[in-house]
This record gives C-alpha cells, structure tokens and sequence, in this order.
DNA sequence: TCTGGGGTCCTAGGACCC
DNA sequence: TCTGGGGTCCTAGGACCC
C-alpha cells in the first residue's frame, strides 16, 4: 500500500458488446450477447441491457436465449476487432506512464506515480475523467470504469464499485472504510469456493475477515490464499505494476458440439490443437519442455496427463506425439466432451535477426549455453523430434552449432539467436537425407 | 440446448539428491 | 539398522480470473 493514490485500474464496460454496438448502429439500446452460440457455447459478454434481463459471463447461451427478450442479438464475437480496440485504449494508457499492465484484452493497471502526476484527489479525479472521455473518443463509443488508489487491489475495487461508465478514486487513508462493509465475494481472488468456506465460519464481509487471525485463516484456506487475505482486510498491498509479463505456458482447447469417441478422431483433433499451439511458440520465438494433454469426458470429469522432455521444444511433432501418446493412456469410454493441448515450462530467446552482423551475444543467456560455439551456418539438416520415430525424420533447417566427428549438433531454424529445441545425430555427413536415417538420439 | 477458452497460482505427494 | 531433514523437480488437480 502506497502513502498516495497512484495506482488506476481501467476496466473496459461490456467490452465485446460495446464494440458489437459501436459497429452496429441497430444494436445500440438493445440487448446484445457475445459468446459461444452453439449447443455448447457459454457467453462471453453481455451488455448491460442484456443483463437487465438476466444475462451473464459464463452463462450458458441457452440460458440466457431463455431470459432475453425476442430481438436480442446474439454474436460469435470479432476477436480482430476487439483486439484493434484495445491496442487503441492500452496505448492511451502508455501515454499517461511507462508502467502499464495489460490483464487481459479489456483491462490494465497503470502506475501514475512512475508517470509524473500530481496525485492530489482533485488533480486524479481530472486526469481519469479526461481519460475516460479521450477513451471515448480514441474507440468510437467503447465506455470503461476507473478506479484510483493506493494498490493495485484497491483500485479494482474502485473500478469495480463505480460500474458502468465509473469513476471512484480512494484517497490514501480511507482503504479500510472503502474496504470492511463489502462482501468477501467482492475481493479479487474469493471466488465460489472460498466464499463457502468463509461464510461457513461465519465471515460475511471484509470486516469479519480483519477479525480472524493469521492462523484461523491460513487453517481454513492454506498458507498462501490465507496469508494473502490477511493482508487484503488490511488493505496491506504492495504488488507493483509489471509490464510485459512473460507468458508462462501456451495452450489451446475445443470443446466438441457433440463427444467424440473414435480414436482416429481424437489423435486428428491433437494434432490440430498442437498445430495452433506450435503457431503461436513460434511467433512469439519461444520453446517449452513440458506437453499437457486436458480430457473432459461426456460427464465434465476433467483430468490432465503431462510430460516433461529433457530438451525445449517448439515443434508440432513432438507436441502431437507426446499427446498422442498421453491420450493413449486415458480411458475413453462415454466419450469425450473436450481435448486441450499445452505446452510449458517455456524458456525465453532473444529475438534477433538471423543475418545480423553483430548477433546478441548468448553466453550469458543460460549457463549450459556458455560451453555452446557460435552457429557454423545454417543448413538443411535431418531433424529428429522426441518420441518420434526414425522413420519418420524430416529434413528441416537448423542453426549447426558444431559438427564434430560423428555428430552435429542442431537447433531449429527461427527468430532467435540464443539456444533453441537441439537435437543432436551422430554420423558424420549432416546432408544425410531423411531416408537414409543415421543412428539417431536427442541430446543437450 | 447446463457448464467456452485462455491463462495464473497453489497444494500435495513422490522421486531423487545431498 | 534405523531413520534424519531440506531442496528441487515432476505430476495431477483445483481455485480463480477475464
């Protein structure tokens, strides 16, 4: 907790539908639901018209065809145009600091303090009004709620309290008074479970919350969620504001209109899902170690099985093989409602031009790189991927990184400069063509 | 027409190493 | 010949958020 308010959270009001209305003309006064429309969809957003009727996130979309009235639009969403949306808002944001936090598409955190501002009431309240309005205008009639105080919790609430279209700056000093009438329920991180739990030992509000000792909490809920919420009924909250967050994991998951029960299917649908997956390590020029299959039966039971490899990797063969193989030990039987595929434990590359004169250096990147030469060249190479078969090795471009008698040592060709997926043959010719596959092994 | 899709963080047990 | 702890990694599941 910081000793001024300079902390803004900006929370974006009914973000999909609002774009949905600024779009359409005729929509705007209606309500309009965003979301999955088929049998199995859920809604995503609904605009506060709909939600007059009754309509909410993660509703399903034949209960809220149910409440709404005749005439309510129901979308499948533009994410493209959502996203154009948002850059336009998180750049406005940029404007006012260099410490901005994306969440998520419709929601960020900035802190003021680091962006020079006078942090008097007054002076707040005038900068997030003009914000508002300047957002207003910047999205062509997208609205968002702002909340100002002294940590990042306080100022979701702020947000949070003043919706729509809000505006609620929380003076320094005043957190506990903002804080201990509302319901547990209203703090970030309560959800479903542990308001149960909370409310069966009698804890309503965040009044009764700062009433329970350290241990009574941490007894009812574990060390780190109990901890924390000892801290939070005491609006004791120092997170800074981080931008650009490394993604941790990468994954992708489809839920089926109707199960799915044959296999021949289901190893298809894998490797779709590990395709996407694979698209966007790529772009974003990282590699993980870790495949997750997730496996949703006919019954909503969901399990996940994992698999950690020795080396990254940041190809779809291996995603899909490993896959595959975790499937293989699941049982199918009743059918299967949803498949994911994930990948994680991602290691970060520099980013770099392949030609550059002058690469980033990568000694220092990771210590088991220090041993690792310069690349040679880049060439066509066999490339073998984990768990796959021999017979099954295709030619791929690879960075050389020192070919050695009876061995070469290759990393994926990509955007970056520093240590990538190495798979390393032995055999002394590295044009060897994949039909004539030399004794093959992964190593570091 | 019950229950999307993309994430983060935590817990707990077992393996393994020192 | 009984019996340590601590630390880290891996796996599985669960809570929560938007």
């Amino acid at each position: 907790m910081r000793s001024e308010a300079s902390v803004l959270h900006l929370d974006l009001d009914a973000f999909f539908a609002a774009v949905e209305q600024r779009d359409k003309p005729s929509l705007r006064g209606k309500p309009v639901v965003v979301g999955g429309t088929g049998g199995r969809g859920v809604v995503a957003t609904a605009s506060y018209e709909a939600r007059a009727y009754g309509a909410r996130s993660a509703m399903s979309s034949g209960e809220a065809r149910r409440r709404c009235p005749p005439g309510t639009a129901f979308l499948g969403g533009r994410f493209a145009a959502y996203s154009l949306t948002s850059r336009v808002v998180m750049d406005l944001l940029r404007e006012l600091s260099p410490l901005v936090e994306q969440v998520s598409v419709d929601e960020a955190y900035v802190d003021l303090a680091a962006g020079g501002h006078a942090l008097d009431v007054e002076s707040l309240t005038a900068l997030a009004h003009d914000l508002k309005e300047r957002l207003h205008t910047a999205t062509g009639g997208v609205r968002g709620s702002v909340g100002i105080a002294s940590s990042k919790t306080l100022a979701k609430i702020g947000s949070e309290l003043d919706k729509p279209d809000g505006l609620l700056v929380i003076p320094a000093g005043s957190e506990l008074d903002v804080l201990h009438p509302l319901p547990v329920r209203s703090l970030p991180g309560v959800g479903p479970a542990t308001g149960d739990r909370l409310s069966s030992v009698g804890v309503r509000t965040v009044a009764d919350l700062h009433e329970r000792s350290l241990t009574d909490l941490v007894t009812l809920v574990g060390q780190a969620h109990g901890s924390g919420l000892y801290r939070l009924a005491r609006a004791d909250d120092d997170r800074p504001v981080v931008p650009d967050r490394e993604a941790k994991s990468v994954s992708a998951e489809r839920t089926y209109a109707t199960d799915l029960t044959d296999l021949a299917t289901l190893e298809h649908e894998i490797g779709s899902l590990a395709q996407r997956v694979v698209t966007r390590l790529q772009k974003d020029g990282t590699a993980g170690r870790t495949v997750t299959l997730k496996f949703r039966r006919y019954d909503f039971t969901t399990l996940t099985r994992s698999q950690t490899l020795t080396q990254p990797f940041d190809d779809v063969r291996t995603v899909a093989d490993v896959a595959r193989r975790l499937l293989a030990g699941i049982d199918r039987t009743g059918g299967v409602r949803l498949l994911g595929v994930g990948v994680s434990g991602l290691a970060t590359y520099v980013q770099g031009d392949l030609f550059a004169e002058d690469p980033e250096p990568v000694a220092d990147l990771e210590e088991d790189i220090d041993a690792v030469p310069e690349p040679e060249a880049v060439r066509a190479v066999p490339v073998w991927h984990p768990g796959q078969d021999v017979e099954h090795a295709e030619m791929g471009r690879g960075w050389v990184w020192g070919s050695g008698l009876n061995r070469v040592t290759v990393r994926f060709e990509g955007p970056r400069t520093a240590p990538g997926p190495v798979r390393t043959y032995a055999g002394d010719d590295p044009d060897l063509s994949p039909a004539d596959p030399p004794d093959w092994r992964s190593d570091g």
